[in-house]
DNA sequence: ATCCATAATTATGAATTCAAATCCAGTCCA
DNA sequence: TGGACTGGATTTGAATTCATAATTATGGAT
């Protein structure tokens, strides 16, 4: 059979064939070439890409895990769907888990780690023209907060959580004046992290999940 | 031709095997029947479990992105360390998750949704004398009120921690007095809920966790 | 023409096969 | 003695094959 594309140099990829196959499936479904709601079809996919299925179905039940795909019993993987509600029930637990993890960081985090915060707080600063980069910087910002709060599950939980959030083509930074809204948000989240102030660092961030959800649920 | 019903389907369980299997090595996990930092054997396994090591494989892949096993390439996979730590982290959650549940159900549960936790609370209280019943119907109780408060995303999640909970050896509900005490927190949870009393009901189910974490870590 | 039964096709789930990398034991040589 | 080397045994990673469930197509009866 001809292949579709060159063949890769052999042994340059030091990661397993699966993680490579998943890291592009999740960026062909952010990218809306797989729809939400559509089936995934094996056999072309693994012929695109030029594998067997035996990867790319491994590949697959990492993504169900993360929620970005349905598995359905003989009947082969979907992209999940998003609605309107699981929005914002999502929201709400980001919310909760987020907004928790920013009280154990302004109680408990060290003077490297609250540096770590204002560096990544900076970068978002200067890049408020730049839509791209400011979504990389402050999903960056919450990573970070999350892994310095030092529960793992938690970490895990919010990251699965916020790649299905990713499904949702309204995403709350893509709206009008969202951005400069969500930086000053920010801002004030990183000063009470400063101040070491727990309670209002946790209602803070509570509120920036609140405001994003109404934005991401507004009309436009 | 009397040809006789056709033998009972062999794949009575509706389940991905591989699913099944991820169960299975969760349970040995915790269980301890395989050693953290242990390598595993996947063919002697998958000979044990009379299976392939296909299946066995996507399990390993999907206990890798929950974190419970480490896969190296070109080396296999292997037990992570699961640590007094996490089982502290896992409790955090649920008490997190679940009181905001509880709240949200003391707050907007209709009269026949606090009859389904009336009758499974009653059920509970008749079984203090019986584990093992005690279990499935704390159990219930819980994911009750998961499924009441109308967050499938959430109870998707608190069901997965509780699975982890379920497996680890110093489960709360093991120790010593902590039946009788268990029940006495869910009551006055109850009671909350019957109220609709919205901030208790949640500061009692925090509580309730929290209880069960120091009993989780105690001595015994 | 519609509906139902049944045959053919297709896709999934799992087992098996195969290639290549890793490990291990024994040997050779400085 | 000790370390590097070699060749075979293991083991992983991936492709291929196979069995069966699900889907579609076909044909016949009402």
């Amino acid at each position: 059979m001809p292949e579709p594309t060159a063949a890769p140099p052999p042994s340059l990829s030091r990661r397993a064939l699966y993680l490579d196959v998943a890291e592009r499936l999740r960026a062909q479904i952010f990218a809306r070439e797989l729809e939400p709601g559509s089936w995934i079809d094996e056999q072309k996919l693994s012929a695109e890409y030029g594998i067997s299925r035996t990867p790319l179905r491994e590949a697959l039940k990492v993504l169900a895990v993360e929620g970005l795909v349905t598995m359905k019993v003989r009947r082969g993987a979907y992209v999940t769907e998003v609605s309107r509600d699981d929005v914002a029930q999502v929201y709400h637990l980001l919310a909760l888990l987020e907004s928790d993890a920013a009280g154990v960081v302004a109680r408990e985090a060290s003077e490297a780690q609250r540096a770590t915060l204002r560096q990544l707080h900076e970068r978002l600063e200067k890049q408020v023209r730049q839509r791209e980069a400011f979504f990389a910087t402050n999903e960056a910002f919450h990573m970070a907060l999350l892994e310095i709060s030092g529960n793992r599950w938690c970490r895990q939980i919010v990251a699965d959580l916020r790649k299905v959030m990713k499904l949702n083509r309204h995403h709350s930074l893509f709206k009008q004046g969202r951005l400069t809204d969500s930086l000053a948000e920010h801002r004030a989240l990183m000063a009470a992290i400063e101040a070491r102030q727990a309670d209002k660092a946790a209602r803070l961030m509570r509120e920036h999940f609140e405001s994003g959800l109404e934005a991401a649920t507004s009309a436009t």
